[in-house]
DNA sequence: TTGGTGTAATGGTTCAACCAATAATCAAAA
DNA sequence: TTTTGATTATTGGTTGAACCATTACACCAA
């Protein structure tokens, strides 16, 4: 019904504030930052809240903190990571059609290996876990999250699991309006037991085949959403 | 001739500490840490540097900070990214045979797809980047690493940027290794002319199969040196 | 049971000062 | 002239103390 407010405390408004500077141009790799006593007076906050936002956008690869030197920007395309991807995404607020249809690629390229290597490798007490999971009365959206998760952990590549958090994370708020559907919701539906039952059985042609056919679909229906949301909205 | 030294600050030491303390049980997925002034004074450092290594653990996911309320551990099973995997990966110092199978299996699905996209969509500069790239005089390794990004970049899918350089990341150290050999350079050096040649013309299927092929060449490779690095230092 | 109120606990921010590493400069030595 | 070493200014790193803002919790009143 209502959407959760984000409160962001200074220090992040501060991140937010360079990473716009340095997304419009304002900011070029190479460039030094003036010194961090400067420009905490220019942003009128105190060095150290200063430092905090500093200390975060070193983290996500898009600073170079050297002590006795200066602070420097980076070329984030070649020392950035997905997380510093998300929070550009989550800074534009709309996610434009392009990024999403490259988001959607990507997974169509790794999951349906994810789910070939759980066929492959699951354990029995995962095949439970996934199985349990199918029975349990919880809202669609969550017993998806659930299942892809319980996918991941059975693939045996602690890398998917990583890579399925970034997803989860961009398609948050997306798979409201996917799941507000109920077509959507019963190809799910159906989706999580062919997957569980193929997964279980051990067949990982199956369930790469399976996982396939419904990012396809979620892809073709996601795009749709996203061309037509001035119309819905 | 002489490896790096790395020179860590008060606040990064903190910081692995606390992973070090996640990863090895010790604290677990929604234990709340003790507030910041006892757990500053716990490990003798002043709030401030304690809260600069709590800000990092936060954006690897690995934390929940609630201003009122406290800090809580996550499961970074759910919450965590890749850069997190990176630094564990990292804190560990030696990384596992088994972590390495799951990272280059990963690549091995991701990078040739980059490839068939880069020699669908990429641009004429990139294309002229790419033989320039060719023509220069340059250490093996960086002119690898230079081709791929141009690859990545050609893609036309911002992801590949963002996911090569954590390949990237993770082979720095890997990367010596593998072009000391004379044998391996030259594989490189004909990939290199061979991919080249495929994305400039615009032959995807042939520039997926001359990536895939690479791949598995420095995978099986990178595997083996692996299982003898015991012998041979 | 619900909604308000006050209090204690806890993260967020500020201020002022000093420590430590780095780069730039310059003088002495080769 | 070139190289080496000391000096100095700049800049990030750390410390300590104080206060602000939010939250959880216990309590009270309707």
């Amino acid at each position: 019904m209502f959407t959760a407010v984000s409160k962001k405390n200074l220090s992040d408004e501060i991140g937010d504030q360079i990473i716009n500077k340095i997304l419009s141009g304002v900011l070029c790799p190479g460039d030094k930052l003036p010194p961090e006593r400067d420009l905490s007076l220019q942003m009128n906050v105190n060095r150290h809240t200063l430092r905090e936002a500093l200390r975060k956008l070193d983290t996500l690869g898009l600073l170079s903190i050297r002590q006795g030197d200066g602070i420097y920007i980076r070329d984030f395309r070649e020392s950035g990571n997905l997380e510093l991807l998300k929070h550009i995404l989550y800074l534009r607020k709309d996610i434009t059609s392009d990024i999403m249809k490259n988001i959607l690629e990507i997974r169509r390229y790794i999951s349906p290996e994810m789910a070939y290597r759980a066929a492959q490798n699951r354990s029995d007490e995962e095949s439970e876990h996934l199985k349990s999971l199918l029975k349990q009365e919880l809202p669609v959206e969550e017993k998806d999250l659930a299942i892809h998760q319980s996918i991941a952990r059975g693939s045996g590549n602690i890398l998917y699991i990583f890579i399925l958090n970034f997803f989860n994370d961009i398609f948050r708020d997306f798979g409201a309006l996917y799941f507000s559907f109920k077509e959507n919701q019963e190809a799910s539906e159906k989706f999580h037991k062919n997957i569980v039952k193929a997964i279980t059985e051990k067949n990982p042609d199956l369930a790469k085949k399976i996982m396939n056919e419904i990012l396809v679909y979620a892809e073709n229906i996601t795009l749709k959403y996203m061309e037509n949301k001035y119309e819905k909205i």
